[in-house]
DNA sequence: GCCAACGTTGGC
DNA sequence: GCCAACGTTGGC
């Protein structure tokens, strides 16, 4: 099994509006950058585990963990015109944008905030992907380590 | 609201 | 293939 971060604006999507979703699950769609993509289509395995990770808001940080119930499939929003996330150069016969399907496994007892991963950047969570400067991904993969160290912080 | 970082686009 | 312009992200 492997593991991840995904990032929300909670204003945008919260993980209350996920616990309020059918089964507690939802397409995770409207990501437009091909690294991420190449994540969602390639390497998310039904199964794995996500933080879910607030961004841009007053406190940024960890609020929930996630679990991928459904593998990579084409992203529809690419396709409708009137779609905030519509993109012309995705053709329905060659999908340029994927996404998965995500279910709430349980939100962590606290927030574990941007400002206290970062006081671990430089010994137990050295190389963690989020932490990397200049880090804009919104979905990067997190090594087992790292996954049980920032959960043992909780 | 500011601004640094960085991905994407498009002219050449 | 280079690189300037531009748009977006996201912390502060």
């Amino acid at each position: 099994m492997r593991h991840w971060l995904m990032k929300t604006e909670p204003s945008t999507f919260s993980v209350d509006d996920l616990a309020a979703a059918r089964g507690q699950t939802t397409g995770w769609d409207g990501v437009r950058n091909f690294q991420a993509r190449n994540m969602l289509r390639d390497e998310m395995r039904r199964g794995d585990q996500a933080f879910l990770y607030y961004s841009s808001c007053a406190v940024p940080g960890i609020v929930a963990i996630m679990q991928i119930v459904k593998e990579g499939y084409p992203d529809p929003t690419a396709f409708d015109r009137k779609h905030h996330h519509y993109d012309a150069a995705s053709d329905p016969l060659e999908p340029r944008w994927f996404m998965v399907d995500v279910q709430l496994k349980r939100r962590l007892a606290r927030t574990i905030t941007l400002e206290e991963l970062r006081k671990h950047a430089a010994q137990k969570l050295a190389g963690l992907a989020l932490l990397r400067p200049g880090n804009r991904l919104s979905i990067t993969p997190v090594a087992p380590a790292h996954w049980k160290f920032i959960l043992s912080l909780e």
